[in-house]
DNA sequence: ACCATGACGCACA
DNA sequence: ATGTGCGCCATGG
């Protein structure tokens, strides 16, 4: 699948998400200068879910290996959102990467959350 | 161009 | 805190 302009600014801001950290859909989607879209930025992670060979062509000229961390992105009020893979996987990544989650809820949310300023 | 969908967000009750 | 409704926006038929 051909990567759009929006997908290439929504991965892009994806890669930046630290290990460990998370973000949201509506961080995403004003960084991209679209505060409103949040919700196209998920339909946007839905398409490629790892996306790992369609945006390997885009990127492959500046990144070895082009991970999308999409998992590291949940909804505004902390809950874990959805996910492709199935939410359930989603929330073992993340605890895998060291972020608490309590009844599906993240820990400290606040404090782990990466803002793209 | 119109309609339906969906990894969202916010206001309200 | 919990559920419902409605608006938003990028896709695909």
């Amino acid at each position: 699948m051909k990567t759009n302009p929006f997908q290439k600014l929504v991965y892009a801001a994806c890669r930046k998400i630290p290990k460990g950290r998370v973000s949201t859909y509506q961080a995403i989607a004003r960084a991209i200068g679209k505060p409103k879209s949040a919700r196209a930025v998920g339909n946007a992670l839905n398409k490629n879910p790892f996306a790992l060979a369609s945006i390997r062509q885009d990127v492959s000229s500046s990144r070895s290996g082009p991970k999308i961390p999409c998992h590291r992105v949940v909804k505004s009020d902390g809950t874990i959102g959805g996910f492709a893979q199935g939410s359930k996987n989603k929330i073992k990544m993340l605890e895998k990467e060291g972020v608490k989650i309590k009844n599906g809820k993240i820990n400290e949310f606040k404090e782990i959350f990466f803002k793209f300023s």
